[in-house]
DNA sequence: GCAAATTCATTCGTATGCAAATGATATCAA
DNA sequence: TTGATATCATTTGCATACGAATGAATTTGC
């Protein structure tokens, strides 16, 4: 039957199954995927905000006035990309820019009071956000998922 | 001591930690860094094409010629950004387009002669990639982390 | 103390990724 | 049959993301 099947497919196919490469099953696509999907919940919650500014106000909220090149670096973006997502968050009055004093290459990014009160605001919905993502999964899976997904990261 | 200092802090900062929001602990959070390390990765061993753009040659190597529409859906990508990946694919004479005979709506694509060459020599790396993407978990690690992986995406 | 190397920031080019609007075609339903 | 819907593809606009090149400022090494 499909035993049977499947042996006269492999034969036809002149290959064995584990030799197929099956897109679906791969962790990189999987992870595209899975992004993808926290970033939709993410708008659905929030969205008059991009997590990765979200992520620079968080960061900012947490540490308070630093470089733009070390809160790149604090949230996994390269120098450009930063740059563009300060100046989006800059035009909108969230976050100020001064020049250090010392340090004359250094450009210094500060939560406005309005970034402040934004974040401050914001963060209860991200706690709903991370909640829906991991949602498919029980509370000792997601646990264990955290582990594992920050070993990779 | 360590424990003193903490109470001290926490009682200043007149929250509990649990209170706290740690960026980085979030999912949403790793899931990106992970992805991007992911990236990094599939770049360092195949240069010369993107993931998307890989993805969009396995999947025809899968399943032979098929609409541009139904092609974003097998390989997540909406309508937008199908047209990019194939449009750049086609140039590189990778892939080649048709009119549907019936619908003439539909957009077929499918792999030329050179399209199936590289795929069939890819798909190599690409078993490495996926391997050292996985590389920091222990063989029961990986099998669990794709497993609720999937759930998720 | 000075030349070399490094760091910080910017700019350019290319590639996803998605929302929204549009046009062409196909299907459904009254 | 025809009018309303739905589907397929395209286009535009905006937002990451990163490599590479550039320039300014700082630090290192000798």
């Amino acid at each position: 039957m499909s035993g049977e099947d499947n042996l006269l497919r492999l034969v036809e196919a002149e290959e064995p199954d584990e030799n197929n490469y099956h897109l679906q099953d791969q962790v990189g696509f999987i992870l595209r995927k899975a992004h993808q999907r926290h970033v939709s919940i993410f708008a659905a919650h929030i969205g008059d905000l991009t997590p990765p500014q979200f992520a620079a106000l968080a960061k900012l909220y947490d540490i308070g006035e630093t470089s733009q090149n070390q809160l790149g670096t604090l949230i996994a973006m390269d120098a450009a990309t930063v740059k563009g997502v300060i100046d989006r968050l800059k035009a909108r009055g969230l976050v100020e820019l001064s020049k250090h004093e010392v340090d004359k290459r250094r450009l210094l990014v500060n939560l406005t009071p309005e970034g402040r009160e934004a974040i401050e605001r914001l963060i209860p919905l991200a706690r709903s956000i991370t909640e829906e993502t991991l949602a498919p999964l029980t509370a000792k899976e997601a646990a264990t998922f955290l582990r594992l997904l920050a070993k990779l990261a």
